[in-house]
DNA sequence: CCGTATCCGACTTGATACTG
DNA sequence: CAGTATCAAGTCGGATACGG
């Protein structure tokens, strides 16, 4: 658990701020996929330069991959999750299926109960 | 993933810092059990007040336990893994199992080798 | 031995404004 | 549309000192 481990930097930053909502509205999307502002719109009340900031950190770990359309006007970007992004979707199931188990009494989410929810 | 979603808290009291590594202290353990003094002298340069933060906060949430025997002086005190805390070190050997998949070239700790750490 | 109290610097986020 | 720049506010951890 040295500040290297992989294990500790992953939890570093899925849990800053809006990284693991980032992921599941990705992970929620065609193919999962989603542009820019479509992200920015369903997660509310995140401002431009957050957003950035959590797709740039999530490009460089590789959990997510981006595509841009430069050519024409406005630019248009995409971004998905990789393979390892998925696989980390997994992860956080399993922690899903713990909350479940041990957690039950908190699980009451605003939006969405967590037994219904997409993990 | 609101505020109140408990894999979104779980995530933010497990990437404080320490606060894993207490954990997996308390796995090495016999009987999952530590005491203050071992874990603060086998986590090497935390301080008295982090520790003890950690320690409550993964109380509150019901991860660790603690047995006081306050009947002798000098006071000790024992902390364990609960149910629901070996639980979450099944979720986080997932975790790892992402991580060689996926990180396998990050995955140099200085103290040990995530392919033979405790994990 | 097992903590708590206080101060302080570093880092993170949000608000706002602006650009190709 | 897809960002970046700047600044203010809040949060966290470390150092130090102290007490039952």
């Amino acid at each position: 658990m040295h500040p290297d481990c992989t294990v500790y930097k992953t939890a570093q930053y899925l849990t800053k701020k809006w990284a693991l909502l980032v992921l599941f509205e990705l992970y929620k999307g065609d193919d999962y996929t989603r542009r820019f502002s479509e992200l920015k719109d369903s997660l509310g009340v995140i401002t431009s330069k957050v957003l950035s900031q959590r797709l740039r950190e999530l490009e460089e770990e590789g959990l997510v991959g981006r595509r841009v359309d430069a050519e024409h006007f406005p630019i248009k970007s995409e971004y998905f999750l990789t393979e390892a992004g998925l696989g980390l979707i997994d992860v956080i199931k399993h922690l899903k299926q713990w909350a479940l188990t041990y957690k039950i009494d908190n699980i009451d989410c605003q939006c969405q109960n967590c037994r219904d929810c997409i993990l």
